[in-house]
Order: C-alpha cells, then structure tokens, then sequence
RNA sequence: GGAAGGGUCGCAUAGUCAGGUCUAGUGCGGCGGUUUGCUAAACCGCUACAGGGGCAACCCUGUCGGGGGUUCGAAUCCCCCCCCUUCCGCCA
C-alpha cells in the first residue's frame, strides 16, 4: 500500500504504473472518494466538536433545568445530523480501502522494462550443465522407479498435483530444508516454525489480498487460509507493533508448508512435482530501516544466502531481473533464481528474491520508533532459501547415476545420515 | 464443546456497581533538566498512535480488545464477536 498523500500528489505516475504492471485500479475514482471522503469527515469533526463543547456546557449548566433543557434540544439535533454523516463516511471508507488495495508498488528504475517472463534480464549465471555419459532420465521416472515417489496413490488421497515422497526421498526432503535452515541460521537468522494457517489480515498485510485470493486455500468455517509461503505469517507477526530501531534489522529463517491452489495452471507442467499444490519451504525474511539502500543491500544478501546453498548443492543455475509486466504488484524489485532441470533443457524457478520498501509495512501496520523518536514504516524483504520439490527435482536430475541412483553433493552428505548416493538401482 | 474470571495510553494498575469534574489517575521504566569531583539519590519537566487544519506556537477529531446499539453525552449501560487465564470434556 501506498502513503494516500503520495496518490494524491503522483496521479499520473501511478496511472502510468498500473499500465506497465497490468494492475487494473481506478485512480480517478479514488481520488474522487478520497476528497468526497475528507469533505465528509470534516463536516462530521465539526458536529462532534461542538458535541463536546456542548458536553462541557452540560456539566457546568449544573441543576440549571432550563438550561438543561435548552442543551439537550441543541444536542438531538446534532446527534440527528450526525446519524446520517455517519453511514456516509463509513461507506465512502470502504470503497476507499477498496481502491486503495489495488494501487501496485512503484519499481525501482533498475527494473527491465517489459510485459512477460520472456522479458526478464539474465544477470550472471553458475556452472554448467553436465555433460551425461548415459541418457539421463526426468526426476518422475527416475523417482518412481528408484521407489522415492508415488503420484498415483497420492491423486487418489488428495487429487491432481498431489503426491507422496518415499523411501530416500523423504530423507532427502527433511535432509534438504535442515541443511538450508543450518546453513541460513549460521549468517545470523532467527530460525521460526510458523502457522502455516493465517487469518485474512495477514494476507491482505502481506500483497496477497485482494488480488491473489483465487491462488489461496480458504477454510471457511474457521475464517482461516492455508498459506502459499511463510512470508504471510511473518508479515502478520509483527502486525500493529512499533518496533524499536536498535532491534531492527530482524532477520528470520522460517520453515512452513506451503498450499497453493494453482488455479488456471491446467494443462500446465503436469509431469512429476514440480507444480504441486503442498510443498515445504524455508523462507529468509528481513525487517529492516526504512531506507532504500539498506533495503538494496539486504536484497542482494539474501540473494547472496541463496546463491550459497545452490552452488553448496552443485546445481547450475541463472539468476534474472524479473521485468515490470512479471513484478509481483507488491514488489519494488524481484530477482528470480533459477535452477537447471535437465530434463526441460532450461532454466526454472527455483527462488524468489524481493523487497517491498514498506508496502506490506503499510499494510499490515509494522512500525518503528527512529533516533530522533519519528514513527516510520519498517522494510521489508523476502527470499526463498530452499523450496522442497523444486530443489528436489533439481538435485535428481542433475545428479542421476548411470545405475539409476542419485549422487548426493558432499555438503549435504552430513544432512542425510551420511549417505553418499539415494535410491536403488534400477539400471 | 461447557463453566468462571479477565483484556485500560511501553510494563503494572485505578476507574466500570451509581454515565457528565476522565482533558483516562497512580507506580515502574524511558528521555531531558537541576544539584553533583564521579556515580547514586532527590527534585522538576516530558513520555501513545492515527487523521485533519495552521507559516508557526498550536488547535480540532478519533482510539480504553473489535463491532453494533441506547443516550444530549459511554472506559462506564445493552447486544454480538475476538483474544487471554483457570477448571471440565475431548485429543496428537
């Protein structure tokens, strides 16, 4: 969310910003609510001001009935005018609340221009793509017959994209996000284990709200949501506090499951695991002071946090500059960091690396108290540190074996019992 | 799920029964000052957030868990909801 005064005063850039991200708002509208809005409450502080007066005027009027009297004929008046402000105000509130919620972030200038995934710009890249002395399998064939995977019982416990994890790759799974927890904790993280249910302020806090709600999970009888990633806990943790600077930067490692609908993605990378509506993540996430520099500078460290565990795995990979028209609406910047997967021939999403300046502060209300005593909105940032499938299916096909086993990179070996290979020979 | 007790401006509490002098008192903590060789103590002052207005000093409005209602007027009375504590039930 946006400061309304900044809205008020940048029209035209915020129109031209709705464009360039494909964010449907009416500014206009907005701004016309929001001046019917100020106009309204104007009239209506007037009325309660003089309410008040009249307040103190009945309090000295003491057993004065005639008086008395007079007052209180003066106050029904008020309190009648008042009745009928009072509705007006709250329903131009709303709708103002409402339009407000769609105005997206405003990108940094050095975001690639563009209106696709097509358009992102590559900023360097890691390793190479291995050169296979054998025909190298997909991560289900070789998961399935390895005995790690079994996608058939799982549709029929929870239905299409789900699946369940067998054998060493359940092994590798928790070997996986304890090796990215440890790893992250060493650069000084607050491990957490957040709900991974969370009421709707978090998300609304968080950018998912309005606009994301189709690709959520609601449980509607408890007034809960499952969330996609554990950002949306965290944001809603420090929700309505103001936080005292020499706490800040706050830097969290988290562990969730994550739930995501996936809706309108039929037809859509449908072989193996790599779209599945439940995985496990652990997600690096910093509050920090509301200045853009430092706000850069924790970008590009958690970036650095999750290039580190990549490269620990030996996977190869690229890290892009996501484009303007692909920028999550909340985000001010985004670098995605993308994964060899053989098997497609390319580059995937792997990890995802954004800051926000104080967009979900302002709307999830996370504040603190500077040197000179000043209430700012915090920062805040968040990168992937390592998600369960994807890494999963990176780390199979990468490292397959002639036999059908899979090679387990040696920083990992400490994570999964020792292990120097997972799976059985099939081949 | 059932019962009881709670939720007050950092923390702890008063105020709620009897609506108006609550502009929410007090203690602790924090900040500034006086005194002081230094520290402590003592004393004095300040000590929430949001919105709006004003060049400014400052002024106005709202907020006592949230929402609604009664009333000229609500921390206080009524209704609904949320959260916490204790006990019971159920339970990994």
């Amino acid at each position: 969310m946006l400061d309304l005064a900044f809205i008020r005063e940048h029209p035209e850039l915020i129109k031209e910003v709705a464009q360039r991200r494909h964010a449907e708002v009416d500014v206009d509208a907005l701004l016309a609510v929001d001046a019917e809005l100020r106009a309204t409450r104007r009239q209506a502080e007037d009325l309660r001001a003089e309410q008040n007066r009249l307040n103190k005027d009945m309090r000295a009027a003491g057993k004065d009935k005639a008086l008395r009297e007079q007052l209180i004929e003066r106050g029904r008046a008020l309190a009648a005018e008042l009745k009928t402000l009072e509705p007006a105000e709250r329903e131009l509130e709303a709708r103002l609340r409402e339009l407000w919620l769609l105005v997206p972030n405003i990108p940094d200038a050095t975001v690639p221009e563009g209106t696709s995934e097509e358009d992102n710009v590559e900023a360097h890249r890691w390793g190479t793509p291995r050169e296979f002395g054998f025909e190298p399998v997909d991560h289900a064939t070789l998961m399935r017959s390895a005995g790690m995977l079994d996608l058939e019982r799982g549709v029929r416990v929870a239905g299409s994209r789900s699946y369940v994890l067998k054998g060493d790759a359940v092994l590798l799974e928790i070997g996986l996000l304890q090796f990215a927890l440890e790893r992250v904790t060493a650069h000084g993280f607050t491990p957490l284990s957040v709900p991974a249910m969370a009421k709707e302020f978090c998300f609304f806090g968080n950018g998912q709200f309005p606009r994301g709600r189709e690709q959520t999970y609601a449980l509607p009888e408890d007034e809960l949501y499952l969330v996609g990633t554990a950002e949306v806990a965290i944001t809603g943790m420090h929700s309505g506090e103001i936080l005292r600077e020499q706490d800040l930067p706050i830097k969290y490692v988290a562990w969730s499951p994550c739930f995501r609908r996936e809706a309108g993605t039929y037809g859509k990378d449908t072989r193996g695991i790599f779209r599945v509506h439940q995985f496990e993540k652990i997600e690096q996430y910093v509050i920090c002071r509301a200045d853009h520099d430092e706000s850069v500078r924790w970008h590009e460290e958690l970036l650095r946090n999750a290039e580190d565990l990549v490269q620990a795995l030996e996977l190869p990979y690229r890290v892009v500059n996501i484009c303007v028209g692909d920028l999550g609406d909340a985000k001010v910047k985004g670098y995605d960091v993308e994964t060899w997967i053989p098997s497609d021939g390319r580059y995937r999403e792997t990890h995802s690396d954004s800051y926000f300046h104080d967009f979900q502060a302002r709307r999830a209300d996370v504040r603190y108290r500077d040197a000179e005593g000043t209430v700012r909105y915090v920062h805040t940032l968040n990168n992937t540190a390592l998600a369960s499938t994807r890494t999963i299916i990176a780390l199979i096909e990468n490292h397959q074996q002639p036999d059908g086993t899979v090679r387990v990179p040696e920083a990992l070996r400490p994570y999964v019992g020792g292990r120097e290979t997972l799976g059985t020979p099939w081949r």
